[in-house]
DNA sequence: ATGTAATTTCAGAACTTCCTGAAAGTTCAG
DNA sequence: CTGAACTTTCAGGAAGTTCTGAAATTACAT
C-alpha cells in the first residue's frame, strides 16, 4: 500500500492538523489536508500526486482543488511540456491572510451587513421590534467599523502592516501623542453615520 | 400550529440568517438561531420560550444553550421567584467580539501554534523537510504576531480600541510621525531570521 | 479526425452530524 | 419524604455531507 510514505512524519502531522482544523471551520477535512500539503510542498503538485500522498480518490482531489481555487488559496500553474495542472500556494503568509479575510468578508460579512441594513430601514411598530432594531444597529455599526478599519490596513504595504502589528503596546501611547499634537479633537463621535475622518 | 408567531418578520429574518451563518462557521444552525433570538430579545428567555418560538425540541434547545454557554455568548440568569433558567446575551457588541475571538483563539489558534512549535523543534534531515519547516516558521510567526497585537488591542478600553479603528487611514501618517519622533528605531525586528525590515 | 491523457461530473454508498422523544436526574416547596 | 417543575442525557432515526468509481467531457498531440 502506497501510504503517505514519502511524507516525513512532521509533514504528516501538519497535514493532519489542518484536516482537523478544516472541519472546525466551514472548510472540510480533505480540503484542509490538500491545502496543507500544497502549502508545505517545495514545488507545485498535480492532482495525482496529491491523491496518492493523501490516499483520496482522484475525483475527491479534483473537488477539493476547485474549492481551494474558489477561495484563491491555490494557484493553477503549468509546467512546460506537461499537460497536467499543477497547483501551488502563494508564499507570503500575510498575503494569504489578506486573501482569506477578503474572501470570508465577501461570502459572510457582506451578506450579513446587507441583511442588517435592510432590517434597519423598516419602521418598527412594537417595542420589541424597536429593541431588536437597536441591537441590530449596534451589530451593524461594529461590523462596519471593523471592516472599514481592515480595509485601511489592507491597503498598507505588507511591511507597514506588520510594523503596525509589531508596535503592539505602543499603540496607546502613540494615540495619546497624536491627540496631543492634533489638538485633542481626533476622536470621531460614535456615530455620525460614516467616516467623518480624523482631523 | 404555533409557528414563530409573535416573532415579527424582521426578527425572523435575522434569526434565520444567523442560522445559515452558523453552519458556515463551526457552530450549527440551531445554535446560531438560538443565539440570534436571545441577542435581539429585550429580556432574558427561558428554554421553553426558545423551544416554542423556534419550534425545536426542548432537548435540542438544552444542548444549544450549553454550547452557547461554553462559548460564553450567553449568560445564565435567575428571575426571583421562578425556578426556570433564563438566558441573555451581553449587550456590548465589542465585548461579544472580544470574547468570541478569545474563545476561538483558545480552541483553534493555540493548538495550531503549539503543533507548529513542536514541528519547529525537530531537526530536518531532507531538503523537503527543511523547506516545510521554513513554511511552518513563516506561518507560526504571522499567527504569533497577530495574536500579540490582538492581545494588546484587547487590553485597551473599548472606546480606545474603537478610536483606534476609527482612525482608519490616518494610521500610516501616525506611524510615520512616530518614526520621526522616536528616532526611527521603534520597530522591533520581526525575528532574526525573517523580515528584511522596512528601511 | 483519432486516440490518448487528463480532468470533471454524478449517482449513490459510507459516514457524520443533528434532532427528537423517552427516560433519568436535579432541585426545591410543602 | 414526596411530588411537581425543571433540566439533562441518551439511543436511535432523520437529515446532511463527503467520498468514490464509473462515465462523460475536454484538451491536445499526431
Amino acid at each position: 500500500m502506497p501510504l503517505q510514505d514519502h511524507l516525513p512524519p512532521l509533514n504528516r502531522e501538519f497535514v493532519a492538523h489542518f484536516g482537523e482544523m478544516g472541519s472546525k471551520w466551514g472548510i472540510n477535512r480533505t480540503v484542509g489536508q490538500i491545502y496543507a500539503l500544497i502549502f508545505i510542498s517545495p514545488r507545485a503538485l498535480n492532482a495525482d500526486e496529491i491523491a496518492e500522498q493523501l490516499e483520496f480518490s482522484r475525483s475527491n482531489v479534483s473537488m477539493g482543488l476547485k474549492e481551494l481555487q474558489s477561495w484563491r488559496l491555490v494557484r493553477l500553474r503549468h509546467q512546460p511540456g506537461d499537460r497536467r495542472e499543477y497547483f501551488d500556494a502563494p508564499a507570503d503568509v500575510w498575503e494569504i491572510f489578506r486573501v482569506l479575510a477578503e474572501e470570508r468578508r465577501r461570502r459572510e460579512i457582506e451578506p450579513t451587513l446587507s441583511m442588517l441594513r435592510t432590517a434597519l430601514l423598516e419602521t418598527p411598530s412594537t417595542d420589541a421590534e424597536r429593541h431588536a432594531q437597536a441591537r441590530m444597529r449596534d451589530m451593524h455599526d461594529l461590523i462596519d467599523r471593523l471592516m472599514t478599519w481592515f480595509d485601511d490596513v489592507q491597503k498598507l504595504a505588507p511591511e507597514t502592516a506588520l510594523q503596525l502589528m509589531g508596535m503592539g503596546a505602543t499603540v496607546t501611547r502613540v494615540l495619546e501623542l497624536k491627540d496631543r499634537i492634533t489638538g485633542k479633537g481626533g476622536v470621531r463621535p460614535a456615530r455620525a453615520d460614516k467616516q467623518p475622518d480624523a482631523a
